[in-house]
DNA sequence: AGAAGCGCTACTGATACAGTAGCGCTTCGC
DNA sequence: GCGAAGCGCTACTGTATCAGTAGCGCTTCT
């Protein structure tokens, strides 16, 4: 059995809710799922490229994570390759956000050891 | 051998740069991890407390987690109990602004079905 | 003393991920 | 036409992570 795709409105891992938020949660608290969102956003690629933008990843773990994106309205894919949708890159914007915030949590560690 | 605690500096999982945006999606980018972050916002409370919020999530992973995040200076832990720190409270406005962005996410795909 | 709660570990089985090989397809140059 | 190259992706094997349950050693309260 497949690793079921969250879609907000419906009972996801670890909440019966159907809470967006959880969802949301459930969807990119898988490996690779906010690095795609993330690489994706210098621009639409194939798969092998986002692949090699990935370090590699293992084609069967990408091609799952974007066929979860996909289906969630955050990437589509057409003859020239994978792009975030409008969607898919609101996203990233507030993935860029933790981004920039993940600088000072860098920082505040380093001073603390 | 258990699971390596991602900080920023250090090679991570999926990326070898130690870029602080990419040990935080590997800190994230686990089961519950960012729901654990999520339930402390409500405030400080026990171990047993906390599975119970968490919906019944195993000791186990809690415990795994718990240790990830007081690593990397989220979380805290005395004699009351389990709390966000400060640099965790900042953690959270982030994925509280992306749980804000989630209802807008759900309003997408349920009005594209 | 006994009961209850604490943080947490140990264990087993199921699920997800890593890593490699290679499929069927289309496009290109020759 | 035909080989070569690139495409998206699947199949497979081994490993790591997670789920679920039981219960330890400790402190607190009655």
């Amino acid at each position: 059995m497949p690793q079921s795709i969250p879609l907000p409105g419906q009972p996801v891992r670890g909440s019966e809710s159907g809470r967006p938020v959880m969802a949301l949660f459930d969807l990119l608290g898988r490996a690779w799922a906010m690095g795609v969102v993330w690489q994706l956003n210098d621009g639409r690629c194939t798969f092998r490229e986002l692949q090699n933008r990935c370090g590699g990843v293992s084609p069967s773990l990408l091609s799952q994570r974007l066929k979860e994106l996909r289906a969630t309205g955050l990437v589509e894919h057409d003859g020239t390759g994978y792009a975030l949708t409008d969607l898919g890159s609101e996203l990233f914007d507030q993935l860029d956000q933790m981004g920039s915030w993940s600088k000072r949590w860098a920082r505040a560690i380093a001073s603390s050891e």
